[in-house]
This record gives C-alpha cells, structure tokens and sequence, in this order.
DNA sequence: ATGCCTGCAAAGCCTTTGCATCTGC
DNA sequence: GCAGATGCAAAGGCTTTGCAGGCAT
C-alpha cells in the first residue's frame, strides 16, 4: 500500500522558499531561509523534505562539482563515465564523444544520459578581482 | 621563495598505485591498496599526497556526481554553470547550450569551460539485473 | 641540520537516523 | 485515532588539521 502523504506546514514553506530563490540553494541556505519563518523548524527536517520532494519530482537535486570524490592517474584529456547504479567510473576515450549519448562508446559502460555543468566565474567573484 | 618538496616513500608509492589502477578509485580505495604496500602509512598522508599531486598535474582530481549539494525549484530542463571560485550555481537556459563554451551565455556568469560527465550502467550492475 | 613530511588522533562538515512527540487527514 | 511528520540530538561518512617526531636533501 502507498503511504499518504501529508501537506505540513513545514513542507510547504520549505517548498515556497525554495521557488522563490534562483540561487540554488544547499540544503544548509534553504534552512536559514525557512527558520527565518518557521524558527523551531530543525536541520532534519528540511533534508527529509527536500528528499521526499525530490522524489516526487516537485524540485530537483542538483549533483553539481566541486566535491573531489575520485582520482585519476590519467591526465590526458578524456571524458568519464558513471554507473548510477553502483558509482563506478569509466573512461570515454577522447574522439568517442557525442552530445546523442546513444553514440557515445565507452567501454564496460551503457551510457544512457550526459550531465553537462559549465565552469565559469560569476560576476561577484570577478568583481573582486579587480 | 618556492618550499622545496621531497619525494618520499610514501608519496612514489600513491603515485605509483593510482598509475596502476584504472579505476579511478576514492582516496579510502587508493588508502587501502597503499597499505598492502605500506602498512603504516596514514589515510592523512593519502590525502595530503593525493592534494599536491593534483597540485603538480600530475594525477587529476575528478569531481564526479553522486554528491548531491544544491537544490533547485525549476524542474524545467535547463543546465548550470558553477563558479569555480565561489561555487556558486547559475542557471543556462535550454537553448543557450553549446559545446563550444565561448558561446555559452549564462546570465552572472563568464563560462571558461564545460564538465562533462555521462551516465549509465556498467557491465557488472547490468549482469545483477538478470 | 633544516624544514618538509609523516603518523596519529582529534576535529570539522555535511547528511542521515533513532526516538518520543505531535498533527494532518 | 492513526500513521506520517517533526524536533532534537546523536551518530555516520568523508576529509581536513594540529602536533610532535622523522627523514629526504
């Protein structure tokens, strides 16, 4: 049997901050945001929240860089490959590269989709450069 | 003036196993087959090696997904860019994409580069399915 | 001999989880 | 009223860091 689900007041807010903002928040950020409303609200909370809205597809979990999981010895340019299933990752041989994934050969691996992240520097960060 | 760096045991030995593997292993992974070698060598020592490594070039840090940090209340599809220095997270409108960064516009920020990473299933989860 | 590097252990982050209590439905 | 959800706090992973001693140069 599905489990109901219950519209909590806590939910509700953490769901309306987190449309309200454009920044992308962490889980961390949006608890500042929603305690601002809701003070008793605890750090829990929130994190089982944004997983249960996720899961229904209501927001979206952001699998963004920066955090160094995995190193490599091979530092010729090459694309990689990761089992959603188990975290393995794979090669893609430079020259087998495609925005069709379903082109995209590597081997050990059926690629099923590509997750594509822009590096750059926001326009804060350059101001302070001077 | 420039600190002098030593190449010791410990560091030839992580270099020489990361070379080794193919794997792109985490840093506890790299740690454990070290010790075969080394057993008293610390997970410390690991990472420390691991950072000036990258450092040099002469391994790669790889910032695979997997690691959720950021949340996003646009389900629309839509790709992001990071600020390598602050990290902070911006949106590039669908349509704006480009394998060629330089054409990239995404509102904030200057794109410098792209990360691309695919996704699938590797051979051995794909074998548990049955 | 010098100061970079190590082992060890503790601390730091971020996230998850257990449990008693509370509250939508 | 009941099961799902919450607050609180503790526990879990992974990574970094402080410190005293060790070792490459």
């Amino acid at each position: 049997m599905v489990p109901k689900t219950r519209m909590t007041k806590q939910r509700m807010i953490i769901l309306e901050e987190l449309r309200k903002l454009h920044t992308h928040p962490t889980a961390d950020e949006l608890y500042t945001r929603v305690r601002a409303r809701m003070p008793r609200i605890s750090l829990g909370t929130v994190y089982r929240n944004l997983d249960f809205l996720a899961g229904t597809g209501e927001i979206l979990k952001l699998e963004v860089g920066g955090s160094i999981r995995r190193f490599d010895g091979d530092v010729t340019p090459h694309a990689h490959v990761r089992c959603t299933r188990c975290g393995a990752v794979g090669d893609v041989p430079d020259g087998l590269l495609s925005a069709d994934c379903s082109q995209v050969k590597a081997p050990g691996f059926t690629v099923c989709s590509v997750h594509v992240e822009y590096e750059g520097i926001c326009d804060q960060c350059a101001a302070k450069d001077n």
